[in-house]
Order: structure tokens, then C-alpha cells, then sequence
DNA sequence: CTGAAAGCGCTAACAT
DNA sequence: ATGTTAGCGCTTTCAG
């Protein structure tokens, strides 16, 4: 228990100043730069404060332009997200571990279009309800770093590619574990090799089909066929019949897909139609969620590191926020998991 | 795009007020209760506002004590939850779900310690900075309920028995889920089935192993052995093998895990022992995660509704906040899950 | 129905 | 080093 300030009014520094026997400009400055005060006065100015109770105002505070203390995270998709994504959970939980050490809090609001979007980055920067912002789901065309950037917000973009925005950004780089994957699907003898893109308006899966096109170029392959699952278990399945739909010798014999979600979905319309993985149809996805180690057959896939860039997002915008000059960019690796949706290399 | 403010300031009532060629008070009242002011000069005010892209200061508001359109969320465990465990991605769906069609944004702090947790949730609401609560996790002896009484926040309290406190509260109701479980093993000739239970500070940690004492009981059952996992993976683990490491006919046959993740982890330890599921130890988990119906064999668990607690609990607290009544017990009922890992009666 | 003015808690000049 | 004084943007009396 503190003190015992039952319900009462909370005190100010006006009450702090009284006590102190001071004025309240004089207990602004001791709180907060600590100069301009002598020594003594301020620590009976601190004295009073901590025996009142005192805790300062934010609306105050914020009134008078300071930061608050808060970083926002707008996302424009469905809440649900939250319950079938790998990614977000993760992030989160990344975030809040470097959040935590700080005295720091998330502002979190999912917005349904881009209109809303927008128009909340505005409020909610332009109060200065937040102090700066951490933008995922960067899209192609994205408007938001030059939005930001009028608005004058500390921002950090993550899981996009390098230079996709003048903000500082924190690149979850998988070029070299895709190209490992097509290595191995190209050394157990695979020709057609299909990719199945998550939402084509989002850089993260332009960027992975990007890799995968570029490795099968390297290995002396034709991108075989992509189709689009949206990044969900349904559009995965989806995109899976469309491929299945091609006429024997151009159907694919393997499939990457653009996350472990879309594949889940494939797994099942594979099983379906009676085809075995990784005999009749070799398969790989991307992310490594937990489900994935735990699939029959355990799915390969490319990890990445969800955790680490939201802290890494965190702790790069905190550092902003005081002062320091971030790094513009900031690359994570991404791992590849050889399990035995795969197969074998001959 | 909105009005092209380029960066200067952003407008304020007085602007708004100058333009429509009224003052400031008779524009505070156009704009929010609509009432002192008639038609003509509201409408006139209301486009000036426009006009000008005017949006209402957060912290001008909260300084006069009006609501900021927050929900907090206080949360007194490792930020690594959000990437394992299975309740909070989904009940953070759920109250986003409801969030994002009103004008609220959700505002997350983990804390590490009780002491970091009250201070967070005085200075939070003292400040008005959060509206008020949802309140998870609720502990034996949890001292949160008082305390927010004594705030006179509002609040409501998530995943905890009925009667738990004297907050509004949205039960998970598996009283009868579980009695189906026990019923199944007792069926299938099961005597002696054991509980590993989460961690024992949790209130419905306490309430999963009180409603399976008691359907034991029913079923003429002693209480098998009782071990505590903490809600983990590894603590599950260990919990199995303490379970194991018992005598012959003091084994039980049967365990009944307080999460998903805790029986995941009996998975394993289970599979290194030799012994089969469900052939030698049958098995059934709580919560019902992705999971838990991929992995193998698939397991039996209860059901119970995350994102519905989640979202119940975001109405009722908005209700609140407009003033209604909130019903003081809601009760979701959990669902049994029949799989493999439970085995068949005979 | 409308205007004028006080004040919410705090910061930041400006005096002294 | 300290006190004094304007505001920050808004709500809310209180007059007119």
C-alpha cells in the first residue's frame, strides 16, 4: 500500500510547493531538469513531493508538449490476426520485453482501412498521445513513412526490406535461407517448383517471392508457378487446388510456401487428393511456428526471428526518442529448418 | 488525404471558434453535447471544424477529466507469454475486435513485481490516462479488486470464478468439460488419473483441479497424485516424470493437464519413456490451442473461448463506461474435445 | 442562446 | 537560486 490518499484529490505540485515552502516553478525544475535549484531545496522539494504522494499529471504534461512515455502500434487487419498469425503475438511479446525495463506502454489500435488508418496515426501523434510509432505490414506503395515523416514522428519500420523507406528499418533478411531451400529442393532433383505468395500487397511476400525467383534463376530453374494464399490456412488450401489443377508434366513437384499458415493449409488438400509429402510432393514454408516442428510430416521452413524484431524495433525507437541517432538499417537473419516435409537430396 | 497541414499547428477550438465567428465555450458545447446552442450556429461550428481539420486534444480533454477513450491492460508475467501461452494473443483479439469498431485504443504494460503492478494501475487511472480496466489472471488473494475499488475504477474481471471478487466478472465455466473428461477416463477403466496443475498462485489454476476433485469424487474416484507444471512446456515435462518416477501400481494411467502446453510437454517425456498415448497413459490438456489437434496423436482437451472472453469483457467495461450496469456474472461454458490422446471406453 | 472568464496541472520564460 | 506569470486546449460555470 502507498499512502493512504483514500479517494481524495491527488496532489499537485501546487500542494508539493506548499509543503516545500516553495513556488510550484521551483518544484517543476527540481522534478524535472534538477537545475536551478540548490541542492537543499530540492531535496526537501523531492521530500514533500514523496510524502504526498505526488505523481505528475500526463494530460498535464502532454498539455505542455512532453512525451508521455507511450509507443503506438496502429494496425490496419483483422483483430484476429492476433489469434492465427505467428507473427504478431511474437512481435508483441518482443516489444514489451524491452518495453517493460523502460516506463514505457503500448497504445495498440487495429483499424479497418486505410482511411481510419491514417487518420489515427494523426490523433494519436499529433496529441502526442504517443511519443513515436513502430510500423509493420509495410505494403508496396506504402504511404506511411511519408506521412510519418511530415508529422514529424520517431518511427522504426519493421520486417520490410532495406531501403524500402528513408526510416529506420529492421530488415528480417531470408534471402540466403531461401536460396538454401531451392538449393536443396534443385539437389533432390525438382524442376517445377511452385511459390505460393502470402497478401501481394504486402513487401514481406513480394520480397520472399522476390528471393525465391532469384535463387531459381541461380540453379538454372524456371519459376514455376506462383499463386496467392493471402497468408491464411484457407487461401493456402486454395492456392494448393490451383496447382494441383495443372496437367501432369507441368504440375510442380515441390511448393514454397510463403508462410507456415498457408502450408498448413496445403498439408491438408495434399493429404486430400491423396498425395504423399514429401514423396509425391515436396513442401516448405515460412516462419516456424511452433505448429510447424509439429506437423506430420514436420514442415521445413524458414525461421524467423519474430521475437527479436520487435525488441530490436523497441529498443531502436527508445533510443530515438532520447536523442540518439538510430541506424537506418538493422538485418536480422532468417534461419532455415530442414525437417522432412523436404525430402531428401538424392 | 486529409486537410493539408503541412506541419504548422494544429488547429485549435479557438481557430474553430474565430472561423464561425463564435467563442470558444459555445464551440466546446456544439461539438460535444450539442445542447446550449442552436441549430444554425452548431451546424456553422460543425463546418468550421471540418473545414479546418480540427480533431479534440487528448490532453486538454484528460486534464478537465473527461474520458480518453483507453482501456488498460496490466500484466504481471514475462512479455514471453504472448509467444507461448495460449490465452493472451486470443483474448487480445477479442478485445480488439470490439476496440476497433469504437474510438478505443487498448494500452498493454507488463510489469515484473505486485509492487510495479498496483503503482502502474494507480498512476494509469489517477491520471485518467486509461478509462479502466480488464483484469486477468486473478490471483489466490488478489489484491487487485480492492485496490480498483478504491480507485473507483472501472474494471471488470476476466477468466475468474464466479464470486471471485466484487467486480463484474466473465467466468470460463469447464465444471462440466472437465466432469466429461473424468467420466471418459472412468469409463474407458481408469482408476487412478492424475492432475497436473498451473501455477498454483492462478485462480483458475485452482478451479480446473477443484472441478476435477470433484468429478472424481462423483465417479467414486480418489484424487489421483496432484503435480504442478507453472503453465510451462518444461514444467509439464517435469511434472511427468515426477508422475512417472512413482511405483508400478501407484502410476496413474491417466493425466489430466491444467494447459495444452503443459500436456505437450507430458508428450514428450511420455514418448522418451516408451510409453503410448493414449495405450499406456492416456491424455487430455486444456485450452484446446492450434496445437493441440496436430499434434500425435491428437489430443483431447477442453475448449474454452479465449477471444469470446476477450471481446465479452471489452463490451461490458465499454458499457460501463457509458454508464450501464454491468451484468456481475457472465459465464462462457468450456466444450469438451474428444481426441486420440484420451483413448477410447471400453 | 451566447459570450466572458476561470481553471484543470504543469512548464517555461521572465523577473528579482 | 527562487518567485512570478503566462499560457498549453479544453470544459464549465456564470452573466447577459
Amino acid at each position: 500500500m502507498t499512502a493512504g490518499n483514500t479517494g481524495r484529490k491527488r496532489p499537485t505540485i501546487s500542494d508539493v510547493a506548499r509543503r516545500a515552502g516553495v513556488t510550484k516553478g521551483a518544484v517543476s525544475r527540481a522534478l524535472n531538469s534538477g537545475t536551478g535549484v540548490s541542492t537543499g531545496t530540492r531535496e526537501r522539494i523531492r521530500l514533500a513531493a514523496v510524502e504526498l504522494g505526488w505523481s505528475p499529471s500526463y494530460a498535464a504534461r502532454a498539455l505542455n508538449g512532453k512525451p508521455l512515455g507511450t509507443i503506438g502500434l496502429v494496425v490496419r487487419r483483422s483483430p484476429e490476426i492476433l489469434d492465427f498469425d505467428a507473427f504478431f503475438p511474437s512481435f508483441l511479446s518482443g516489444i514489451e520485453s524491452v518495453l517493460s525495463g523502460e516506463e514505457h506502454a503500448t497504445v495498440i489500435r487495429f483499424v479497418p482501412d486505410a482511411q481510419t488508418e491514417a487518420a489515427t496515426y494523426e490523433r494519436l501523434f499529433g496529441d502526442r498521445f504517443v511519443d513515436g510509432f513502430l510500423v509493420t505490414d509495410l505494403r508496396v506503395d506504402d504511404e506511411r513513412p511519408a506521412m510519418l515523416h511530415r508529422l514529424g514522428a520517431p518511427a522504426v519500420v519493421v520486417g520490410a526490406p532495406e531501403g524500402s523507406s528513408d526510416l529506420p528499418t529492421i530488415t528480417n533478411d531470408a534471402e540466403e535461407a531461401i536460396r538454401g531451400l531451392v538449393r536443396r529442393f534443385a539437389d533432390a532433383g525438382h524442376r517445377r517448383i511452385a511459390h505460393v505468395q502470402g497478401d501481394r500487397h504486402m513487401l514481406h511476400a513480394l520480397q520472399r517471392r522476390r528471393h525465391w525467383e532469384q535463387a531459381m534463376g541461380e540453379f538454372g530453374l524456371e519459376p514455376g508457378p506462383v499463386e496467392h494464399g493471402g497468408y491464411t490456412i484457407v487461401g493456402g488450401a486454395q492456392a494448393t487446388e490451383r496447382i494441383l489443377a495443372r496437367s501432369g508434366d507441368e504440375r510442380p513437384t515441390a511448393v514454397f510456401y510463403g508462410s507456415d499458415l498457408m502450408a498448413i493449409g496445403g498439408y491438408s488438400v495434399l493429404g486430400e487428393a491423396g498425395l504423399a509429402i514429401p514423396a509425391d510432393v515436396a513442401v516448405a514454408g515460412f516462419d516456424d511456428i511452433p505448429l510447424a516442428s509439429f506437423a506430420s510430416p514436420p514442415m521445413t521452413t524458414v525461421r524467423s526471428k519474430h521475437r527479436a524484431l520487435g525488441s530490436a524495433g523497441a529498443r531502436i525507437l527508445l533510443d530515438m526518442l532520447k536523442g540518439q541517432a538510430p541506424p537506418l538499417s538493422t538485418v536480422l537473419t532468417g534461419e532455415l529448418c530442414i525437417r522432412d516435409s523436404s525430402g531428401d537430396p538424392v
